[in-house]
DNA sequence: CTTTAACTTGCAGAACCGCT
DNA sequence: AGCGGTTCTGCAAGTTAAAG
């Protein structure tokens, strides 16, 4: 396997300094030079220390190395073996130098919560590439919705990436922005009926019920004629316009609300997702010209699960990354 | 077989810790 | 303060592996 890894700075060690910590594979992998100059001691040390992690059976080694392919500057290529977050913080933890110190601070303050999800994003990253950084979440996640079915421990992990993740999101673009606003620029053309809606729920329901893979409340309507009332408000208009001007703003809402406000019994996160890739369909939205899907299941079931995850306050947030995913 | 780079090991000094 | 022990460290000298 040859790899040259995309850099990414997360460590600062001064104001003019930084070390750039190479992130592959959702995690982020030095090598012995590099740990070298991360923790400023001498190669034997940290060699040494590496090797008494793996003596003392801290950490087993098949699981935190890799062998990449490197380019010396002769031109011939070397193996080396390059080292996981887990060593990383392990020798870390064991070199006595400031720069071990600082790191050590730096490692339990940043990096712990990021652990979970296999990579670190720093605050610039993060908010010049939010938006990509979900996109990368949800590939993430994307296997393992794709591959098996889920245990409740697997998905409760799932969750929490997803919504660790947003929630580091949604905080960096209020601190830095300040205000959101709502993107979108496609015309509606087609409106979204509640006769329609319930329809196409019964037929989600029955599809689902003839699956086995649903209770009997699926797609059953509470009585406070939630459904028609969210319907209701995303083709509102105020003063001969629409309170919501573009399709991307109303499909944003239509998912949002049916999710949140949970019109159905049971099944809302289903049938909002499936109302949604609907409106989006016959608005002409749904695919590029390119013919390729504007947004994918995975990525709906994430946004689906998110938002029944996120707090009421971030309403505006949520309705700006799905507006965003559609763009 | 030689060269080169990556990596390991031997060694001695320094810093530190608990104990007396 | 002095002692024995441990851990960490850099240097120098080794081994290992790739490739001409």
């Amino acid at each position: 396997m040859t790899a040259q890894p995309k850099s990414i700075v997360i460590y600062e060690i001064s104001k003019n300094k930084a070390i750039s910590v190479p992130l592959e594979h959702e995690s982020v992998w030095l090598s012995l030079d590099q740990m070298t100059e991360l923790l400023n001691r001498d190669k034997s040390v940290v060699s040494r220390h590496i090797k008494n992690i793996f003596a003392e059976k801290e950490l087993v080694r098949k699981s935190v190395v890799a062998n990449y392919a490197t380019t010396a500057p002769d031109g011939k290529t070397y193996k080396v073996d390059y080292f996981n977050l887990d060593v990383i913080i392990s020798v870390g933890y064991r070199v006595k130098s400031l720069r071990g110190t600082q790191f050590r601070i730096w490692a339990t303050k940043t990096l712990r919560d990021y652990i979970l999800k296999g990579y670190a994003i720093n605050k610039n990253r993060l908010i010049d590439t939010g938006i990509d950084e979900l996109g990368r979440a949800v590939a993430l996640i994307k296997q393992t919705l794709d591959s098996k079915v889920l245990t409740t421990v697997e998905s409760r992990g799932i969750l929490r990436v997803i919504t660790d993740y947003a929630h580091s999101w949604v905080m960096m673009h209020k601190y830095d922005e300040g205000e959101i606003k709502i993107s979108g620029k496609t015309k509606p053309k087609y409106a979204l009926t509640y006769d329609e809606a319930i329809g196409f729920v019964h037929e989600l329901s029955t599809t689902l019920h003839a699956q086995d893979a649903a209770t009997k409340f699926v797609g059953m309507e509470r009585d406070d004629h939630g459904l028609d009332r969210i319907i209701g408000s995303i083709n509102q208009t105020y003063g001969g316009k629409d309170v919501y001007k573009t399709v991307e703003e109303k499909a944003s809402h239509l998912l949002y609300f049916v999710i949140k406000d949970h019109p159905l019994i049971d099944g809302n996160k289903r049938s909002g997702s499936l109302l949604f890739i609907h409106y989006l369909a016959m608005n002409g939205l749904l695919f590029r010209q390119t013919g390729e899907r504007t947004i994918n299941d995975n990525t709906i079931v994430a946004l689906a699960l998110l938002i029944s995850q996120s707090h009421p306050k971030d309403k505006e947030i949520m309705i700006h990354l799905i507006t965003n995913l559609l763009g």
